[in-house]
RNA sequence: GGUGGGGUAGCUCAGUUGGUUAGAGCGCAGGACUCAUAAUCCUGAGGUCGAGAGUUCAAGUCUCUCUCCCACCA
């Protein structure tokens, strides 16, 4: 058994979040935080809102709302959009708590102390009209380059042209669109990054369980000379650039940067959880307290990958204190929107709150996983997740149970039939399961999820095998007794086949296992240390009490008509 | 512009260190079955593996050039 640490990448918070960001970090982390359990792992699976920022007091300004209400509130609507896609967080936090607070300048304070932080003078637009500092991006004016109006400071989207805010014409604020800007100067703690390189290097060195992209994201940012970093903003929305409540002189209005504090929040969401379930936080994230045996798993967007292996880990090692730093991650690519770009902020493509009204949480679940932007980005389409549901999870996984569970209900009284001899149909099912379960729990290890998916399938799909072989409905008028090996083997594979889709489709498997009467205790993937494969899967087919009573359940899977798409399509035609 | 990823059957994608007739699912065609959500099972037709050149006894798999898509960075 394993202790392993699971983080996805923090939503943020201007916003429920959209396919695209579920299937990038959120959900992958889920089902394989499940998948581990099931396992028997000591799992701790860690995420939270990540509130801070210019985008969240502009989406509150825009709101109407305090930054802080607003904030209460968009956490509330992503709590609830998480239960309903049935995330098993252990601890669901805010990067805006005190903890997070008293975390973030703390190790500001020890980088402090490092001497790897310093204070710099830098120019940046000032709004009058605003009354603040305003960021590259919230600056617009005329491109000094192609003459288009709207370029943003950090760059002009007509020509693509990288530029400095000071460069644009007629500068104005896309905030209020007031032309009252100015150049001011304002001072900034910097990390010195550059004094971290070697260190940084030595450590990415020797990192295993990193994809090829990840490594070569960092040594590219490596070679090239890491910039020393700004840390901390002018603004008021954030974590107060102070230590043990005092104000560091000069920075009364300034605050960290939110890319400085939401990975840390990693850290103190998991002192809130200990907190709140009398858990210990330090035997997950100390070194010097445990932690030296735990596993620890970050999954995020291909975006997020430089931010995980450098930013985070550079404050943590600068720290010069004993923290876990990351064992393993996942980056994901981009879900499209019909070949498009799924956009929180032009509303384009189909958002959490909206999928649960279309369709249930399995659904979503089944086919993100089965068409995980794993090695590039996955199209997303209503046409491709119609045929995905119907045929996966209906036509395969539903109708196998409903088919085998009502023919025991009909001709075996409902309860699990003894008697039969073992014939070449089971030799055969038997070698095929004995290949195909290592192969998914392997899948499930080395976090390659489509395949986890697939390989799902291609073992539900050997009920169905089975059944046209065994055929006990034709063995049935002829010789009962050999019909009910037949039935009795299709209803332990029922029985297996719920066990193994809980990753994924935790509604659905719950539904099959109730119907089985399956005791929770029988429900893990308890498959170690039992003799080879054969003989585990030998057991496993005959693992329900003979007589035990069971029931068909209800349609599990209802399928998607294609009127439900055309519908879809319709609503959501922003599509394209 | 730099870096990385991708361009494999109609569609979505697999293809370890180069090695027998390039695979899966969906879709399609034919057949079987009738327990079942008109579901299932079997069989089959579909690919000069983006283009070109090179290395090799042998390349989807290595090298170079070109081209298209995507992401990240500057």
């Amino acid at each position: 058994m394993a202790r392993i640490l699971i983080t996805s990448a923090l939503p943020y918070i201007n916003g429920v979040k959209h396919l695209g960001n579920l299937a990038g970090s959120m959900l992958p982390a889920d089902v394989y935080a499940r998948a581990m359990r099931l396992l028997g792992h000591e799992v701790l699976y860690i995420c939270a809102t990540d509130e801070h920022g210019t985008p969240a007091e502009l989406a509150a300004a825009e709101a109407g709302m305090e930054v802080s209400a607003y904030c209460d509130k968009m956490h509330d609507a992503q709590r609830a959009a998480g239960a309903d896609f049935k995330m098993s967080y252990d601890y669901f936090g805010r990067s805006s708590t005190q903890s997070n607070h008293e975390l973030t300048q703390h190790l500001a304070h020890m980088l402090e102390k490092n001497d790897l932080l310093e204070e710099r003078v830098s120019e940046q637009v000032y709004s009058v009209a605003d009354g603040r500092f305003l960021p590259d991006r919230y600056v617009e004016g005329t491109c000094p380059n192609c003459g288009e109006d709207g370029a943003r400071g950090d760059q002009c989207d007509a020509c693509g042209k990288l530029l400095d805010p000071a460069d644009l014409i007629e500068p104005y604020s896309a905030v209020s669109g007031s032309k009252d800007v100015e150049i001011r100067e304002t001072n900034h703690l910097y990390l010195k990054q550059s004094d971290m390189a070697d260190r940084l290097r030595a450590w990415i060195d020797k990192a295993e369980g990193w994809p090829a992209l990840a490594k070569s994201i960092a040594y590219k940012w490596l070679d090239e000379g890491l910039h020393d970093r700004a840390i901390t903003r002018d603004m008021k929305w954030g974590i107060p650039v102070a230590y043990k409540g005092v104000p560091r002189p000069g920075f009364e209005d300034k605050v960290f940067y939110v890319w400085f504090d939401a990975p840390i929040e990693y850290i103190a969401a998991t002192k809130d959880w200990a907190e709140e379930n009398n858990g210990d936080w330090q035997s997950w994230w100390r070194t010097d307290k445990g932690a030296d045996d735990v596993t620890y798993v970050e999954f995020m967007g291909k975006d997020n990958v430089a931010f995980h292996t450098l930013s985070f880990p550079t404050t943590l090692i600068g720290s010069g204190e004993p923290w876990k730093l990351v064992d393993r991650l996942k980056a994901f690519n981009w879900v499209t929107w019909y070949g498009g770009k799924f956009s929180t902020s032009q509303k384009r493509g189909v958002f959490m709150d909206q999928a649960i009204d279309l369709a249930p949480s399995d659904y979503w679940r089944w086919h993100l996983t089965a068409n995980a932007p794993e090695g590039s980005d996955a199209g997303f389409t209503f046409e491709d997740f119609q045929a995905r549901i119907n045929s996966d999870l209906a036509n395969v996984l539903g109708n196998f149970v409903n088919r085998i569970t009502k023919y025991c209900v009909g001709k075996f009284d409902g309860k699990v039939p003894s008697g039969g001899t073992w014939g070449e149909a089971e030799d055969t099912l038997v070698a095929e399961l004995a290949t195909r379960l290592p192969k998914l729990i392997d899948y499930y290890e080395t976090m390659e999820f489509r395949k986890a998916a697939a390989e799902t399938r291609a073992i539900w799909a050997t009920g169905n095998e089975y059944l046209t072989v065994a055929a006990p409905w034709t063995q049935y008028k002829t010789d009962i007794d050999q019909a009910a090996i037949g039935v009795r083997i299709g209803l332990n594979l029922v029985a297996l086949f719920g066990v193994l889709a809980q990753p994924i489709v935790p509604d659905a498997a719950d539904k099959i296992l109730d119907a089985m009467n399956i005791p929770a205790e029988n429900r893990t993937w308890n498959y170690f240390d039992k003799g080879d494969w054969e003989m585990r899967v030998k057991s496993i087919l005959d693992a329900l009490p003979h007589g035990l009573e069971i029931s068909a359940p209800e349609v599990l899977f209802a399928k998607i008509e294609d009127a439900n798409v055309e519908e879809w399509k319709k609503r959501f035609s922003g599509a394209g």
